[in-house]
DNA sequence: AAGCGGACCTGCGGGC
DNA sequence: TGCCCGCAGGTCCGCT
């Protein structure tokens, strides 16, 4: 689930419920994610205010009043989940412990935060707020797409001389961050360019006309989470994800949406994952 | 040195 | 019903 959009929408989720409370409990169900978490990661959570909840490409960093930050990673299947909400402002929908629940957030406000990730891609780790950026996760992360740093020269320059496909090139999160599979499927069907399409063989005009359609598919997304979070049912991402409609991804051999294209959705694997795209449309 | 495939995990749906 | 296969929203690591 988790792109740039569905880690926005779970971080705004989070806001109300986590920014300006206490971590009066930290439960820990299990030593690790993808790696080990920190050490005595309970007993550094436990008391802490959370001061901010701040994104960072796909992960989200909750500043703690201890100088300290909490870094969290979704991985491919990860969900943050709300429940015992005191005040009635959210729906229960996680009320019973389930499997995977992993870590337990108890807030000084009598709700609960839970970390659910079957497949444990995830990652959570505690740094120092102040150097966050030179975390080893988050050191080599290029510009968020969303932000003035990510502009047409830069993207230009990012691609130039690179031989590998396009796809490839903005799933790299070095050159942008953010983008998963879903959304670089989108972009590339909007650009019209073909997912195989070598990144430094494609004209630097076409290449800057990337950057605006980036930041709408990436906005249009954050708004369809959006609309889901308006009722707090939950903070995982997943009802905004499922009602957003994509032009390409899952729909190999379904009708090409473009206007007078008789052409279906193909699927290619590039580098051990699938490519959607109009075989007619995108060249 | 860039670029590729493998590895890490669990769950689900489809075919037999 | 059960088993086996392929597939899944990520990304680090190690090998050419």
């Amino acid at each position: 689930m988790p792109e740039l959009p569905e880690v926005e929408t779970v971080r705004r989720g989070l806001s109300p419920v986590m920014e300006g409370e206490v971590i009066a409990r930290a439960e820990v169900n299990r030593p690790d994610l993808r790696w080990p978490f920190p050490p005595d990661m309970a007993a550094r959570l436990t008391g802490q205010r959370v001061t901010q909840l701040r994104r960072r490409s796909k992960y989200i960093l909750a500043d703690l009043s201890s100088g300290e930050s909490l870094l969290v990673h979704l991985g491919m299947s990860g969900r943050m989940l709300i429940s015992g909400d005191p005040l009635g402002q959210f729906v229960h929908d996680h009320p019973a412990p389930e499997k995977h629940d992993h870590v337990v957030f108890h807030m000084g406000n009598g709700a609960r935060v839970t970390f659910n990730d079957p497949r444990r891609f995830g990652a959570m780790d505690l740094l120092d707020t102040a150097s966050a950026d030179s975390h080893k996760l988050l050191s080599s992360i290029g510009p968020e797409p969303l932000g003035n740093d990510f502009n047409e020269d830069h993207l230009i320059a990012a691609l130039k001389g690179k031989n590998t496909p396009i796809k490839s090139a903005l799933l790299d999160q070095r050159i942008v961050a953010g983008l998963g599979n879903i959304y670089v499927c989108e972009t590339l069907y909007r650009a019209g360019i073909h997912p195989a399409r070598k990144a430094g063989r494609i004209a630097a005009k076409r290449v800057g006309g990337l950057v605006p359609i980036i930041r709408d598919v990436l906005n249009e997304a954050i708004t369809a989470g959006g609309s889901t979070l308006r009722d707090f049912k939950r903070a995982d991402g997943e009802l905004g994800y499922f009602q957003h409609s994509f032009d390409v991804y899952g729909r190999e051999a379904e009708p090409c949406r473009s206007e007078g294209c008789t052409h279906q959705i193909a699927r290619i694997v590039q580098s051990g994952r699938s490519s959607f795209y109009c075989p007619q449309c995108q060249r």
